[in-house]
DNA sequence: CCTGCGATTTGCT
DNA sequence: GCAAATCGCAGGC
C-alpha cells in the first residue's frame, strides 16, 4: 500500500471482538463514493450489552446484527439522525462498532454542500449523525457488504501507531459507564 | 463561553 | 405509548 489509506478491509478483520474492531479502527478510512476520511472516534456494542440493539433478540432490525461480518448496520436515531456501523464477530453472533467521527480527508466541498455552506469544516463529519449527512449515507446503505459496497472501509499504514484514549461511551442510558468508546489523542476532529 | 429544549420517526412493550 | 447510540438553535452569562 501506498499513502495514508490502505487496502481495502474484508470480512476476516471483522469477524472478531467488537472492542478489538473499535480500537484498530481508528486511523483506518471511511469512503462512500470519493467523499470521506480518516476515522478517529469508534464505539463498540456487543449481544450481551444491555445497550445493543440485538440484546433484545433478534428482530426485523437486529436480525442484521446478527449476520455476516463487515456488513453495514445503518438506523434512524431520534426520528431524524442516520447512524452508522460495522457489523464484527462471526455469523451467528451480534456485534457492531459505531463510527462517531471522521478526520474529513476527500471531497470536502460535497461534504459543505451536503452540509450548510455556513457550517466550520471542525463540524462536518465530528458526530455520529453528522458525518452520515456528510457522506450521503442513509437507509439504503443498510446491511450494505463493505467489502464491494460504493461504501468501503480501508485500513492504515502499517507505519501509523495512532495513540490512543479510552472512556464512557455518549448518549446512552443503559451501561452508561463501560469504557467502550475509542478516539484518537488531541484530534480536533472527535464529536463534542 | 455554556445550558436547555424541541425536532421527528421508528421499534418494541 | 414512550424512549431513543443526536443535533442545532435560542438565550443567558
Amino acid at each position: 500500500m501506498s499513502g495514508p489509506v490502505g487496502d481495502r478491509l474484508e470480512a476476516g478483520f471483522f469477524a472478531r471482538d467488537p472492542r478489538t474492531v473499535a480500537a484498530e479502527l481508528i486511523g483506518c478510512a471511511l469512503f462512500r463514493d470519493g467523499v470521506g476520511g480518516r476515522i478517529v472516534e469508534t464505539e463498540a456494542y456487543a449481544e450481551y450489552d444491555p445497550a445493543c440493539h440485538a440484546h433484545v433478540g433478534r428482530t426485523d432490525r437486529s436480525e442484521v446484527l446478527f449476520g455476516p461480518p463487515g456488513r453495514a448496520y445503518v438506523y434512524l436515531s431520534y426520528g431524524i439522525h442516520q447512524l452508522f456501523n460495522v457489523v464484527t464477530e462471526p455469523d451467528g453472533t451480534a456485534a457492531a462498532v459505531l463510527i462517531r467521527a471522521l478526520e474529513p480527508l476527500c471531497g470536502l466541498e460535497r461534504m459543505r454542500a451536503r452540509r450548510g455552506p455556513r457550517r466550520p469544516d471542525r463540524e462536518l463529519c465530528a458526530g455520529p449523525g453528522r458525518l452520515t449527512q456528510a457522506l450521503g449515507i442513509g437507509a439504503a446503505t443498510n446491511q450494505a457488504d463493505l467489502a464491494t459496497g460504493v461504501v468501503g472501509l480501508y485500513g492504515r499504514a502499517a507505519s501509523e501507531a495512532p495513540d490512543l484514549e479510552v472512556g464512557p461511551r455518549i448518549g446512552i442510558t443503559k451501561a452508561a459507564d463501560w469504557p467502550w468508546r475509542w478516539w484518537e489523542r488531541d484530534s480536533p476532529w472527535v464529536s463534542r
